[in-house]
DNA sequence: GGCGGTTACTTTTGCGCATAAGTTGTACGC
DNA sequence: GCGTACAACTTATGCGCAAAAGTAACCGCC
């Protein structure tokens, strides 16, 4: 690795000169020598220390992807396909504005926080982190955050939350349902917070909109961990004829109920309709493929980056950016109007 | 962010005391002075600045995970839900080991390989990376490297591949098939190197052994570009009927053939037997639930960051690791035997 | 013809850390 | 009571870079 010293040496000159030419200070140096130095570097392909630039200049140049990891296969974030997708258009988008993405996964707030002050992080990009997590690193970090699917952090100043409009999705798809003849309708999920809580919610605004009666029991309660989930769904799938349709918090959970559903002679969508949301590739190959709300993994990656960038450029982001969901109707919903 | 100096200054004594006293070097520093230190640096919650730490010993403590991304969308690996499982094993495992992750995307080897450069990171793993591209990273890199899944590399002093015996497996699975009743068993893949090659090779040898005779046309290409896969779905299934099997190369292709299938009136497994290889939440969770051969991603992970921290402490690896799969027999192979 | 301004540099400093080299003080052996 | 050994420090140096401060030459101008 040569440094600029070197070069400097060997061109017979200062290393400010040469890291003048390096940053594109015109004007500081002549045209010639500038020549000069730009040849000698492309023939022995320079590339700085960054550590030491770093160092110098009190920066990093990298954002951490910070993902909460959960102890279980189930509640395991990190198995959804999704969220390599959203990975991927985080890193592209940083990667082009001269950035480097470090990524933790851990469940251990305290254990990120100090990976990121180690590093001299820009900025922080937060996903899957429950409410109060992510306000207890507020506290400790005083550089931009953006969160994502966040929704407790409503109010405080320095935070951009990078969402989807849950609410109006859920509220979308109960319509759609409702619209095929539906009223005894479930919801399925695991939790009632944050998103959870943002789709219950809008599913219960479209209930309440046509007239139906909510009861606490359409809530269906999945529990997703390796030691809970068979017997979960099983009692799950013995109220199925309680219901004409199950909304599902998500795909991963609309197919899961699927498989056992379809272990136990019930079919979908005659005996019974499902949906999902947000419309990945689980719901896409199942047959019948799903019904479901969707989201663009990719754009709230990038938006996400774009936003903190934005941050790390000194502009001011709003405190919520709530990114477009829209229905795809496939076949797991039976229209039962003509019955 | 707190310097030794500052605390140094605090505590009256030299940097030099306290950095001893950070790198546990007992025998310099005294049991009062170290605990006084130690006390101070708890209460001041101390984190090292990184890049002076690796300016000065010229180090990083980053190990870089480069994927290579291909442009589309079925053909862009990040896409499959188990590379995010990968990631997740070699996060974990590094961390432990203290280091860093440092994630590049990119279809562009040159773009890794500055990355690489400028940050000086410790170590590599590759990735998705085809042939050349793995070895004219070697050329340019001298510090270690891990390759995944790379089949090319034999030979190469300073690699280590860590894969599967993919060979085995494609061996294992073709002869589980055979002893169905199978004669005549399609292979389905996009591309004949590497990892495929592999898988098919395995699949010839087991027609071989039980004195089947491999046709060209028996292979069945898979073309994923988002252009060409309707196309080429719809040329293989209509020549569904000239197969009692289809092997596909991996999960995400079985699922999405048997999607097409079903599409077309072809059931599975009472008209064409299909299975897969991989073993991921796709096959899983698809009713009939997909036969295919194991492979713990994970541990590939673990192995490959495990592999590369040996390399930096020293350690010689082998030039080829291969893991072992097992058969998962589930239901998309019909027993033909019979008739 | 001395002075301000500009161009094209060079010298110097310091970022925060690790470490080699140097400095005390003291215990111990003979 | 003198040399040696060692424990427990401190001082000094340098990693590679950016940038502030310094310098020297030259130009124009009243």
């Amino acid at each position: 690795m040569i440094t600029i010293k070197e070069i400097a040496k060997q061109l017979n000159m200062s290393t400010t000169t040469v890291s003048n030419v390096i940053h594109g200070k015109a004007g500081e140096v002549s045209p010639d020598t500038r020549k000069k130095v730009e040849e000698f570097l492309k023939k022995v392909d320079y590339v700085p220390n960054i550590n030491a630039r770093n160092l110098a200049q009190n920066e990093s140049k990298i954002i951490g992807l910070a993902l909460k990891a959960r102890a279980d296969k189930y509640e395991n974030l990190i198995m959804d396909p999704f969220v390599s997708v959203l990975i991927g258009g985080v890193e592209e988008t940083i990667r082009n504005a001269g950035y480097f993405m470090m990524l933790y996964i851990s469940s251990d707030i305290g254990e990120i926080m100090r990976h990121v002050s180690t590093w001299n992080v820009d900025g922080l990009i937060l996903f899957g982190m429950l409410d109060d997590d992510g306000i207890r690193v507020s506290e400790k970090y005083k550089k931009p955050i953006v969160c994502i699917d966040t929704y407790s952090i409503e109010g405080l100043k320095h935070f951009t939350n990078v969402g989807l409009d849950d609410e109006q999705g859920a509220y979308d798809m109960a319509s759609y349902l409702i619209s095929q003849g539906h009223r005894k309708i479930a919801f399925l999920s695991d939790n009632t917070k944050g998103v959870d809580l943002a789709r219950l919610n809008g599913y219960k605004k479209a209930l309440q909109d046509n007239k139906i009666k909510f009861k606490s029991s359409d809530f269906l309660q999945i529990r997703p961990r390796t030691e809970d989930i068979e017997a979960s769904l099983e009692e799950i799938c013995s109220r199925a004829k309680e219901f004409t349709a199950i909304m599902c918090v998500s795909d991963l959970y609309a197919v899961t109920l699927m498989a056992a559903l379809e272990d136990r002679g019930i079919s979908v969508p005659e005996d019974i309709s499902i949906v999902g949301f947000d419309d990945n590739m689980l719901g896409q190959l199942h047959r019948p493929a799903l019904t479901t709300v969707h989201q663009d993994v990719k754009s709230k990656g990038i938006t996400s980056a774009d936003t903190l960038l934005k941050q790390l450029s000194g502009k001011k982001t709003p405190n919520q950016i709530k990114l477009p969901t829209h229905l795809v109707i496939r076949n797991t919903v039976r229209n039962i109007n003509k019955n």
